[in-house]
DNA sequence: GTAATTATTATGTCTATACATAATATCTCG
DNA sequence: CGAGATATTATGTATAGACATAATAATTAC
């Protein structure tokens, strides 16, 4: 059981000063892991509101892991407290422009080919599909900032057959002609083998940062691909206050 | 401008539904970066729902970054089209339970000292600021996971001068006794020095994934962390559905 | 005593309405 | 014509009420 005196603190929307009132009693540990917090039509009593106002703020909490939400039994503080982090991962041609410079593309191959073995065996993709294997690399003001290695699903997308990619990135060419549902990136960190390192401009076995995106349209993988940037010039930041939202 | 119709599949409640027909859309390209959707009443005459249902979904794409909405203009489609990737750090403690393994703690070095030049130069603490550095490591099983390097504002946690982090890590420790209320995430790649090398039990020079945590409480830094992790360990980030939420 | 049935309850969804707010469009006056 | 005042409008917030749903608790039947 917990404490029920929440203090409002007047600021902003009504839904929000709920949702870092009770946001408080969670990070400050007066409800802890496991707590039952008051239900909803306590804290319409206490608070003097709408049941509505209060299951925003309620939702909202749920959305981002701090509380659980469970019928009849009640709300209860999130046992596995961690901390979340949206990240972003924008366009690369977006960043480069976002940073005053100018974008630039180039085409290392590009070939039809059979789903290859380490991919079929992760069951990322199914055993003899079609696929074409992408690599290029993009550079902002002529300096390499990302190499890119992908495989799309043919059966999936017919049309990326017959296009050369030579000029246009496949990640956009594939946002113009398939749309997707679904999408789930790993992140971890790489020694640059001696290919990569000529690719980017960097020293042999230096550090890099790879983001491995897999993406889906109707429960079939269209698209899996590594996005290997140099490891100085690429963070990936997020930020999360988990007393509001945005 | 952008055509109506809208198809809902019926599947699940009605504003999922109004949600899932937006984003695919927009991932279809039906609906493209900077075109107005229709507004909320032409939502709502059209699918003969209450507005507060389309706003709901609405609200979500918007939270999601897949629309933007203005006052008085209308809702677009969002003109920097991004992926989002919820990436959730857990406590290393249950991440190595979950994994089935026995969690082990090593204090490294634990000492008081003023906030060094590189944290005071970046603006993370203020110069001459009491602090403690606390260096330590995290087991699976003996095997090291998790090499931790941690600042703590002695001013906003006096109580960390007292505590010797010998037995519990410092992370826990915090969680414990400060309400934080904003967490700022840094992901990067380095490679390991010697002293590294030899803490994470790993070659010299071999890559590695570093999260940068700063948390603040009340607009002042509580506590800045690089915790590091051998490369070949992913960091996996869940999944993103631009048709539904969590 | 145990299994099956029924009642209860907190959250989940939806509606209809109201007013606030901020941005845009229109009007008015010099 | 142009600046300032005014009206308009789409989203933002909040309310009160209704029914659905799923999980639990209580009851009944065997």
């Amino acid at each position: 059981m917990t404490d029920l005196a929440l203090q409002l603190d007047g600021d902003g929307p009504l839904y929000e000063q709920i949702r870092r009132a009770i946001a408080l009693k969670i990070t400050s540990r007066q409800w802890r892991p496991g707590d039952r917090i008051p239900f909803e039509s306590e804290l319409c009593t206490t608070l003097q509101t709408s049941r509505m106002t209060v299951n925003k703020a309620l939702q909202s909490l749920a959305d981002d892991g701090l509380i659980v939400r469970r019928r009849k039994a009640g709300s209860f503080v999130a046992t596995q407290q961690s901390v979340q982090a949206p990240l972003t991962i924008a366009k690369i041609e977006d960043e480069v422009a976002a940073d005053g410079k100018t974008y630039g593309y180039e085409l290392v191959s590009c070939k039809a080919l059979k789903a290859p073995g380490k991919l079929t065996s992760a069951h990322i993709f199914p055993r003899g599909l079609d696929v074409v294997h992408i690599q290029c690399r993009h550079l902002a003001d002529g300096v390499p900032v990302l190499f890119e290695d992908r495989y799309i699903n043919l059966k999936a997308v017919p049309a990326a057959a017959d296009e050369p990619f030579n000029e246009t990135p496949p990640g956009s060419w594939l946002l113009e002609h398939v749309p997707w549902t679904e999408a789930e990136h790993a992140i971890y960190a790489v020694s640059a083998d001696p290919r990569l390192a000529e690719h980017l401009h960097i020293a042999v076995a230096e550090a890099c940062l790879r983001i491995e995106r897999r993406t889906w349209a109707d429960d079939e993988t269209v698209t899996f691909v590594h996005l290997t940037y140099p490891g100085n010039r690429r963070t990936l930041v997020g930020r999360f206050q988990p007393g509001q939202r945005g």
